[in-house]
DNA sequence: GTAATACCTAAAGCTGACTTTAGGTCAAGG
DNA sequence: CCTTGACCTAAAGTCAGCTTTAGGTATTAC
């Protein structure tokens, strides 16, 4: 059992958010004495959840509903399987997307090397968009491909 | 030269964002004719850019930033440098954070699935936290470990 | 016995990144 | 000649996700 103070520290989230998550209802059976909440290993186990679910991206209001879900009890895996499917696949176009921002920082990288010990940029934009060397070359096309 | 609503089809941006861009001094050489804005090569390479530190978790504001930096030329390229190593070593560890996540997700899709079959959820919760299929306790292992 | 500390609520406030609104210009088509 | 469509501006509005404020309770520390 945890204060609301020690899960705080514990996630490195401000009180003042766990109070929200809670009116959002994030912990349907969070038990409180004499008013006071009482963090036990469910609560731990559905912030977990919550971190998880928010840093693939799904906003408060689809997180609560899947907390209403697991109210539901053994009628909802369904929704929730499909849910979870729904994030993995959201999360793994994220990676590919941001490994292609990747590939394009590490090409502006390389370019203001360059152009620092040029002194200016013309060199590099003579070679552009294509004679590069081959493994700038790389980075730049894959940096600029389109989404999926 | 484009205009504003092919710049818009483009690349799929709505034209009030292109304009908003515009407020907030993204396109620090644009040209006009008789009020309309005309997005040359120089416009369309400088939103790439904006997409790209975007894509990075770049604030508008700090975006503003470079754009003013570009504007002054050599002086600025170890700043700009700096920037985008900067820029390259988050989006390396957002990467890693989502790779994290994504094994988290899968666990819950394995989760689930058992749940499914089981119709509870009582035999998995019982191989928690160290008895999950080798595969299954790799995923769980690594969605729970803590930032760097 | 009073002061500091950790908890509580409801409601208002804030920030970032747009988007919408209300009103206007200008060129081409029927 | 008038209406349709694509452009323009400044200013107000929206939305998510918190955070702050104002006011209160309960326990421990001196």
């Amino acid at each position: 059992m945890y204060t609301i103070g020690q899960v705080s520290e514990m996630f490195n989230i401000p009180i003042s958010t766990l109070r929200y998550y809670d009116n959002e209802g994030f912990f349907p059976n969070m038990q409180r004495h004499s008013g006071i909440r009482d963090f036990s290993e469910n609560e731990i186990a559905a912030l977990r959840i919550v971190e998880c679910l928010k840093s693939s991206g799904l906003e408060i209001k689809e997180i609560k509903q899947f907390m209403e879900m697991t109210t539901r009890g053994a009628e909802t895996y369904e929704d929730r399987l499909k849910l979870f499917e729904a994030r993995r696949d959201a999360v793994e176009n994220e990676i590919c997307k941001l490994q292609r921002t990747l590939d394009m920082l590490k090409y502006k990288c390389w370019y203001y090397e360059q152009a620092i010990k040029d002194g200016n940029e013309d060199n590099i934009n003579a070679m552009l968009p294509d004679k590069l060397p081959p493994k700038i070359q790389k980075l730049y096309d894959n940096g600029n491909q389109k989404a999926v």
